[in-house]
DNA sequence: GCCTTTGTGTACCTATTGGTACAATATTGT
DNA sequence: ACAATATTGTACCAATAGGTACACAAAGGC
């Protein structure tokens, strides 16, 4: 049983990390704060990450797509229906990045040079969660083209949302973006079936 | 002249230091790096920035502030013509982006906590830039409620598209998703004149 | 030409960085 | 119970961090 034992621990301590590096970056995020965060001593972080903050990065990154993919992605590419799936894809990302508090790691990792070790999960993220969005909008009748613009402007869109509620300090700036986003797919969406 | 040649030297240093800060964000410009990227030693870098890299990024805000108040902010406050003011202020931001190869330093500094010491300058930042574009596109004689979301949609979209181009590494999609922002708001404008 | 001010390179400081080594301590399957 | 394995804390390492001190070099003004 002790291969599930490191599993299960090496993942428990994966929301914590995510936090940390969130709040500092790869590089602010020191070993002695990620020790402090999942409290683990170096040597427990170490034993579950041998590749040290790089591996660490890697693992949260992976932990933070594979979310995505069941909350976000998948129901978008699988929708019934594409209007609730749209309005639960909103409500999804609303409460995830806590209304533009919290910072998305992947879109801050394309910022500076320290994330370049992972620009390609960091371009599948998006380009999967674009991809994800368009189709959804095709399945209810949104015209491709249109599709890809509309997924593009509100992906980046919410980007955006963060950056600017982070910089202001209020989560009533990000809301309010978002839910122009949200109005807008809905009602191309609106205009189809 | 030697206050002259002081000023002369810190003020020339700064684009160096911008461009390192944005490539490696506040923590991970070291001294080191700031050095070699301004050519200046570690005794002239704190003959000119005595509070160290504090003091040197907040110079680099205060000159960032300083172009886009007079490149966009006055611009648009100012417009005779809004539509010609808004068509410059994104030719002007895609070139100053570098069509969203650039990063946002002001927009990134908002987003890790080492980014805390500057928030008062970092929300003037985007306030100003928003309160400025809605004024513009009021006397342009869109109503007041819209021109400021369409203002913060803008404002806000460009971050993200920021975010978006530099994580999947390609310009085109910061190109597409600015370019419909201004149709966005050249046709609210193009509506009231 | 001199004297003060301004600029610059070098040596040095302490604290912290990411990372390793390893002994001690659980925990495990059998 | 016991041997193997997994986990953890501690000590340690060289390298680098930001920052200071200071001797020295230009460059002024007069």
């Amino acid at each position: 049983m002790s291969a599930k034992r490191v599993l299960t621990d090496r993942a428990s301590a994966l929301p914590a990390l995510a936090e940390a590096f969130r709040e500092h970056g790869f590089e602010g995020a020191s070993l002695a704060i990620l020790s402090k965060a999942t409290g683990l001593g170096k040597g427990s972080l170490y034993n579950f990450f041998p590749g040290g903050k790089e591996e660490m990065m890697a693992a949260v990154l992976d932990n933070i797509d594979g979310w995505f993919a069941d909350a976000i992605f998948t129901p978008l590419e699988q929708a019934r229906d594409p209007a609730t799936a749209v309005n639960g894809m909103f409500d999804d990302v609303t409460a995830y990045f806590r209304s533009g508090q919290r910072v998305c790691l992947v879109g801050a990792l394309g910022l500076n040079s320290a994330g370049s070790a992972f620009t390609t999960k960091v371009k599948g993220y998006f380009t999967r969660w674009i991809a994800a969005l368009a189709r959804c909008l095709e399945s209810g009748g949104v015209a491709p083209a249109l599709a890809a613009n509309l997924a593009e402007d509100a992906v980046s869109g919410i980007q955006g949302a963060i950056v600017l509620a982070r910089a202001v300090g209020e989560e009533a700036s990000f809301l309010r973006i978002v839910a122009r986003h949200r109005a807008a797919l809905l009602e191309a969406l609106g205009h189809h079936e």
